[in-house]
RNA sequence: GGUCCCAUCGUCUAGUGGCCUAGGAUAUCGCCCUCUCACGGCGAAGACACGGGUUCGAGUCCCGUUGGGACUACCA
């Protein structure tokens, strides 16, 4: 990469744009049912940039691929940018509603000599690549019907041969040079570009065709996409040359690949790579947003939390990324169900973000399995948020207020025990089995139901029956709670409540 | 195969010819804190793909090699 490259993108995003000119982009995810976390760092980018400058955000669907587009299919892409928090300030536009236009766009390239009409079979062309590469020689579409005379093309038309829309490309020895706003200059000569076709036999329009079209309608200033965007750009320029529309500055990204370094896909990933999985394992959308942003973006203070308006602040193409990032998913990994940076981001925003925020997210985990009461958002709520903030340090996922917290919401006496932790505090000191009701009697009749009380209480206990502190102390929790960890003893006891406290304690185990 | 793009710790990355004995984050490990586990604090280990140039000096510029990725459809 060269360094000089850097010095003029940030210019560069300003010079394909007058002042008086809106900053306009767009995100246009085919409609795959779902949004991947590929398609949500574009549409990341889009939105961060069309908020940056004060432009707007288009989003529209690319579902001329008609059998996969379905209503659903759409929605499955639109809730997972709502969820993320992008919103969008026109659209969703849908690009089946303009093939009309695009026709009408072929059309104009054919009488301005930009097109022309290939009456060569599917056959024919699969016999001719077939030849090249017995040959080892590399195929291009050669031109037949480039050539055609008038006359030619009025008797294939007449005799009702079928025929695609070709793009005349330039002979010569020229090329199409642009300056990508990432990649800096990129240049490809006309040799290397086919005649590509543009509009099919049946008369559907190719998506190059479709893609440049719409975005020249919507007016787009920007074309903020996936670095495989990036080999068919020139291309594209010819489509806009030939159109004689104005040419949005492009700014490609490095794509976001597997730990083998393949693309990430539906196929191979499966859930692991749909905004809808971090969704429903217990993401905040934030937090999802924030990690994704630095997947191929940074900035020079190496700042990596970000509030929206600290986002809005530095971003920036300078910091973009022009090597491919992998996004470090190990399916089978039982500690880390994504890249464990991700989830540390999560954890991060969990343990920081102010509590009233975090609040409807832990009740929405706690409605879902069954452990949500009204109190807890009235008499009970500053309890709640107590609780919440206090164990809230060692959780990663929003789901797990609803498992490693049920012992703290819930109120039922028979909690389960896990099993390492009832192997290393109860079992391992059987006395626990008569000093702990014992215990529970004592509490009972504590005047004072208070952590110091209640510490002096069980220390107290501990000399009496000569055991450490720590004996007594884990058994306790590993009681009343059924887990090895969590906070100290005492804010345990005191949330919980003497009632279910005591009573934990005298069950049998 | 052709064309284009890319290459710094496992991963995300800083690096704009001397501030580099290569910095940060995360993950891993250790110590401190402590009733446990986290959090927090401190520390360890861990990278410039390789080979040639240019230069007094190269992670940084140039060329090559190797490796990776994308594009190359009458898919989007």
């Amino acid at each position: 990469m060269s360094q000089d490259r850097r010095r003029w993108r940030s210019c560069l995003v300003l010079e394909g744009t007058d002042m008086t000119e809106e900053i306009r982009v767009r995100f246009a995810p085919s409609p795959t049912g779902y949004l991947h976390i590929g398609g949500a760092r574009t549409a990341i980018y889009n939105w961060l940039f069309a908020r940056q400058h004060g432009g707007k955000l288009i989003l529209r669907i690319e579902d001329t691929d008609a059998e996969r587009s379905t209503e659903e299919m759409i929605k499955g892409i639109l809730d997972g940018l709502e969820w993320l928090g992008i919103d969008w300030d026109e659209g969703p536009y849908y690009q089946s509603q303009f093939i009309a236009e695009h026709q009408e766009a072929a059309r104009q390239l054919l009488a301005s000599g930009h097109a022309y009409k290939c009456f060569c079979s599917k056959e024919e062309l699969e016999a001719k690549r077939e030849l090249a590469r017995t040959r080892k020689e590399d195929y291009r579409y050669d031109g037949t019907c480039r050539k055609l005379s008038p006359e030619e093309i009025a008797e294939r038309e007449a005799a009702g041969q079928p025929y695609v829309i070709r793009m005349k490309v330039p002979e010569g020895d020229g090329a199409v040079t642009f300056t990508d706003a990432v990649y800096g200059e990129i240049s490809k000569r006309y040799r290397d570009i086919e005649d590509f076709v543009i509009v099919r036999a049946n008369g559907q329009p190719l998506y190059l065709l479709s893609n440049v079209v719409d975005d020249a309608r919507d007016r787009i200033s920007h074309v903020i996409r996936g670095q495989d965007g990036l080999g068919n750009t020139p291309k594209q320029i010819l489509l806009y040359n030939a159109l004689g529309k104005k040419l949005p500055v492009f700014a490609h990204m490095s794509l976001t690949l597997d730990p083998k370094r393949a693309k990430i896909s539906k196929r191979t990933h499966g859930e692991l790579v749909a905004v809808h999985f971090y969704r429903e394992h217990g993401f905040l959308p934030w937090a999802l947003v924030n990690f994704l942003v630095l997947l191929g973006w940074s900035n020079p203070d190496s700042k990596e939390i970000f509030t929206y308006e600290e986002l809005l602040e530095a971003f920036s193409f300078d910091g973009m990324n022009r090597a491919n990032s992998i996004f470090n998913v190990n399916k089978n990994d039982p500690k880390f169900i994504t890249d464990p940076k991700a989830i540390n981001m999560n954890a991060h925003y969990i343990r920081t973000m102010p509590l009233e925020e975090l609040e409807p997210y832990v009740r929405a985990e706690l409605e879902k399995a069954g452990l949500w009461r009204d109190e807890f958002a009235g008499e009970r709520r500053e309890w709640f948020l107590r609780t919440v903030d206090l164990i809230r340090a060692r959780y990663h996922l929003l789901t797990d207020f609803a498992t490693l917290g049920r012992p703290y919401f819930s109120d039922e006496v028979e909690i389960e025990i896990e099993a390492k932790a009832r192997k290393k505090n109860l079992d391992k000191f059987p006395g626990l089995r008569e000093w702990l009701p014992e215990l529970a009697d004592r509490l009972e009749k504590l005047a004072e139901f208070t952590p110091e009380r209640v510490e002096a209480e069980m220390r107290a206990f501990a000399a009496e029956v000569e055991v450490k502190p720590g004996v007594i102390i884990n058994g306790v929790r590993t009681l009343i709670t059924g887990q090895l960890a969590g906070p100290g003893l005492f804010e345990i006891v005191e949330t919980l409540g003497r009632d279910l406290v005591t009573a934990r304690l005298r069950r049998p185990f």
